[in-house]
DNA sequence: ATTCGGAAAATTGTATACATGAATGGGCTA
DNA sequence: TAGCCCATTCATGTATACAATTTTCCGAAT
């Protein structure tokens, strides 16, 4: 996994990359002091560029600065975790409602309406192996990603982007942990059923509805961490589960 | 005004007032690089410092990363910084949603009554020359904060506070070009009416409405937005005004 | 006159040395 | 034995030197 960073051949992506594993693979505890030294020795980059990574994680919200210096890993509530899935639902619902007052013609529709189809192609196999699971995944991450481009402002998607940077709110981020879960694959069906319901609005200009969908479609991963908060098990595979606090 | 960054002790943080404020001045035009030496001579800090500014000013949405290395300012049409200001309202709208449905009691709405009270009295004066609006200003940042906090989640307030920092999305960002326009003061007690409503609702639990009424009263940025934009002398005196690319 | 090529200048990315202030541990004293 | 003070260590913030790449400008050739 830490591979991956070694053919970045830039140093400071490297050195955001590899922090970022760290911390949500839980090698680095909230609140303990995110030694710059340590970093350095354990990454292999120098202070410049693992410092340029530091100021960027704490700006998507992975660290927080300490009161003397430095950064440490932060440390989240179950109800932090909920509210930034919101936050997200609020952003995507917003990008919607602006893409359906936009009136979008077919041409402008294609591409999703493309991924859509290979979503229902995935699905129609009916078969929910791990691998379905693992192609479902980047789909739906790219459906997201061309909804939030409908809306046509680039602001509202860069807003989309930080919303989806926190650490439990991307919209696939807990589809690893589906595969634990008996009801999983019913719910990738719901999900799709949603992205259905989400492009039919969108299509007719119906804002206020559109924005209603995406909003509870996003809940959908609320869904997912109530359940997986239920069994300590399921919850440790959740990427970053060490920085969720068990407050229950 | 650089004045004041001369009695911070931080470097770091000297040089992000520094350069956000030459970016809202106007003086680093759109699309040029920010050259990183010239601004070491300009704000007489090192380049490491300067650095560290640049790339928080990026993720403040401030400047953008060049292709081949270093940064530019942004430019913003006109639909972006009604964007930003449309963001904004989605994210004060579902604090106060989220505030309404933790059903707070009169201990907890204290502090935000206690703005609105002194609100109140600043427009019961009836004196509408330019200390009113320089009073108006910080009194109606507080209550948004007031309102963000309420919410009671701080991934909540931390995605408000990023919104604001937009350069067109603060809540008081156009006060002082009300002061140009006819109907400012009339502007002034419908946002404070508006005020009156939400907290209402709040304190009623009525979510729905209070979210709605929330995203309708940023909308009010919009309006001055719009009127500044007929009128290129309002317009210049907009902080940011540089970045904005007229388009009509 | 225009375009292509190359060299020089300048710019960013990176590494490291230095300074200042915080944390820690040991020793001394009560 | 417990507590306090001081010194040492360590950590971050800052400045600067170096390297690699990009940009620019000038000259020559078509």
């Amino acid at each position: 996994m830490l591979g991956d960073t070694d053919k970045v051949q830039n140093q400071t992506v490297r050195a955001l990359l590899a922090l970022r594993e760290l911390v949500l693979s839980g090698e680095l505890l909230p609140g303990e002091r995110v030694s710059e030294l340590a970093m350095v020795d354990r990454i292999g980059v120098s202070r410049t560029p693992l410092r340029t990574a530091l100021v960027k994680l704490e700006g998507e919200g992975f660290l927080e600065a300490l009161p003397n210096g430095g950064y440490a890993a932060r440390q989240f509530s179950i109800d932090d975790a909920f509210a930034a899935i919101e936050v997200r639902g609020a952003m995507e619902g917003l990008a919607a409602r602006l893409a359906a007052e936009r009136r979008p013609g077919d041409a402008d529709l294609a591409a999703i309406r493309e991924t859509q189809n290979r979503i229902d192609r995935l699905l129609n196999r009916r078969k929910s192996g791990d691998s379905a699971y693992s192609e479902f995944a980047p789909l739906n991450e790219m459906f997201h990603r061309q909804l939030a481009e409908l809306s046509g402002s680039p602001v509202v998607f860069q807003q989309i982007e930080r919303a989806n940077a926190h650490p439990f709110a991307s919209p696939s981020g807990f589809i690893q942990i589906q595969t634990q879960m008996p009801q999983a694959w019913t719910i990738l069906l719901i999900a799709q059923d949603h992205h259905h319901c989400i492009l039919e609005a969108l299509s007719a200009g119906e804002g206020g509805r559109v924005e209603a969908l995406t909003r509870e479609h996003a809940r959908l991963a609320q869904r997912y961490l109530r359940e997986a908060f239920n069994d300590q098990h399921t919850l440790d595979q959740i990427p970053g589960a060490s920085m969720l606090r068990r407050t229950g």
